[in-house]
Formats: C-alpha cells, sequence, structure tokens
DNA sequence: GCTTGGGGCGTTCGAC
DNA sequence: GTCGAACGCCCCAAGC
C-alpha cells in the first residue's frame, strides 16, 4: 500500500468513488430543482401541480407495465418451448 | 384556446409540460444507474457498500451544517448592518 | 398510574398492544406458509411457479391501475368543478 | 384435459391456484391493516410507534434465539442417543 | 402536523 | 451452497 496509509484501506481508490458518487448526486440535485421550476412555472400557468405528478405518475406506470407484459410473454414462451421439448437438456438450450 | 381543445385545457402547453419533466426524469435515472454500477464497482474492490453510503451521509450532513453556519452569519451580518444604518427601510432590501 | 408502576408507562395497555401486535404477526406467517405449501403443490402439478408468480403480481398491479385511474378521474372532475365555480370559497364546499 | 382447454395448461387447476393465493394476499392485506390500525391507537394514546416497533424486534429476536437453542438441545439430545445406540442406522431415523 | 411518496435495508426466492 | 434479484417494511423528507 502506497504513502502514508497505515489502515490497510486503499485510501485514493476510496476518495475517488467518494467523489464520483457526490457528483453524480449534485446533478441529480440541480436537476431535481430544474423540475421544481418547472411545476412553478406550471403553476403559474394556472395548471393543478397535484394533477400533473399524477398524470406523469400514471405514465410512468403504464410504460412498468408495458414492460413487464413483455417479459411474462417472453416466460410463456420458454414455458411453452420446454414443453414442447422435454427430452431436450439443459446444456442443449 | 388553439385546435380542437374543447376542455378548456391548454393541452398543447400540457403536453409540453409533461415531456420536460419525463426527460428530466430519465436524466436521473441514468445518473441512479451511473451510481449504481459505481457502488457495484466498489463491492467488487471489497469496500462495504453500506458503509461508504455511511459516509455519503456524514460528509453530506456536514456541507450542510457548514451551509447553515454561513446562512447564520450572513443573517448576523446583515442585522449588524442594518442596525449600524437604522434608517434604512426593509422595503429597500 | 395503577399497581406496582413506578415507571410513568401504562405498562398494561403497552402489553396489550404488543400482544395484539404479535397475534396479528403470527397470524400473518400462518397465512405466508399456507401459501409456499400452495405454491408447492402447483410445483408437483407441473406448473412453473415462477410465472405462477408474474401473473399474480401482473393481476395485483391491473387492479392498482384501475385504482389509480378512478383517483385520477376524480382529481380532473373537481378541477374542472374548481374552475367552473372559481368564486366558490374553500368553506363553501 | 377438459373443456375448451387447447393450451395443454390445466386453466381450471390454474384459476383455483390463483383464487386461492389472492384471497390469502387479501387476508394478509387485512390483517396489515388492522396492525397499522393499533400502531394509530397507539400513538393516540401517547405511545411513541418508533420505539414500539423496537420493543417488537427485540423480542422476535429474542423468540429466534431461543428456539435456536431449543433445536441446538435437540441436536445433541439426538446426537446422544445416536452415540449411545451406535448400532442403529440413519436410514432407520 | 399529517399524510403521502421516495430511498434504503433486510429478507426471501429462484438460478447456477 | 452461494449468488444475485425481487419484494415488502421502515424511515425520512417534501407537499398540503
Amino acid at each position: 500500500m502506497s504513502g502514508s496509509d497505515v489502515t490497510g484501506i486503499a485510501g485514493d481508490q476510496l476518495r475517488t468513488i467518494i467523489e464520483r458518487i457526490e457528483t453524480i448526486d449534485e446533478e441529480i440535485k440541480a436537476l431535481n430543482e430544474a423540475k421544481k421550476e418547472i411545476f412553478l412555472e406550471a403553476k403559474g400557468n394556472g395548471f393543478d401541480v397535484k394533477i400533473l405528478r399524477e398524470v406523469l405518475r400514471i405514465r410512468k406506470q403504464d410504460q412498468k407495465e408495458r414492460d413487464e407484459r413483455e417479459t411474462l410473454l417472453d416466460l410463456y414462451l420458454t414455458a411453452i418451448t420446454n414443453a414442447a421439448t422435454p427430452g431436450a437438456k439443459k446444456k442443449a438450450a
């Protein structure tokens, strides 16, 4: 281990990790502030923020559901395929 | 109001708001995934993720306290300045 | 305060609360074991447990989504009503 | 396979499984709501809910440890019994 | 201040 | 048996 390190902990590596995370957190914070601004602006234009949030939430869930249905479909297809070729060994897959 | 809008809701404006927010949300999501990657990588290098989170939390708290001290200092400085010039009115601020 | 209580804490009441919660927790645990049994039985009958879980999950989410759409509808109706009668005061509601 | 089933999946059986699970889930949900009620009521009576949860957690842990000691004790007893009758074969257990 | 939404954590289940 | 992934629970913070 290098330098004045007496702890057995890779200080440089640790420091890099912490800083990278903190940089990302700052970027996220900035984006959240931008969102806040948009909501404020929308409110100023007469929109109901509560409803805007609800709309966003539901649209997000719709997307999620669509994704999940797709994975379910995949599961079914896999199940059917396996059922159709019961003799097939795992390694053959 | 423009176009086929019969609801009293400014559809175009609404759509723009929703899209701007959703774009920001996607960016946030990407950043969170990047964070996840970093934690995973750190874990792979033998770091304890839980401890890393603890470190980040403490550093954030420290930063917060430093900010608060600064705000308080500003407050004091402002109070002193105002006391020194009692003729100055609040509205002028 | 009654009896040998010297702590200022209502021991009897506390004891009752704890016991009621623990009874409920036991019932929940029993139900979870029953679920496990059913899955095992299903597996024994040739069903793919993974898919069963996925189906259950999606059905649950469908229900959730339906509920949420209803609340969204309520929100819209409220918003429209408020917009239509802007002079109405809160207390009148 | 019965009825209009052309998929190779035992539809009736599947339906029964799903419904049994969903019934159990509803019961669990109801019990969790009952718990919530109790916590709310306790809060209304001046109890600190967070502390109550802590108490419950500790008691559960204690119970767990007691169970483990008992299991360990059984293990010892079994070992002693087997040692005392070395002719007895494992399969006979 | 109360309530609702988001994030973190521990647990459980399935895959390898 | 170990691994990672998914789920529910709990706490905290922001919004009303």
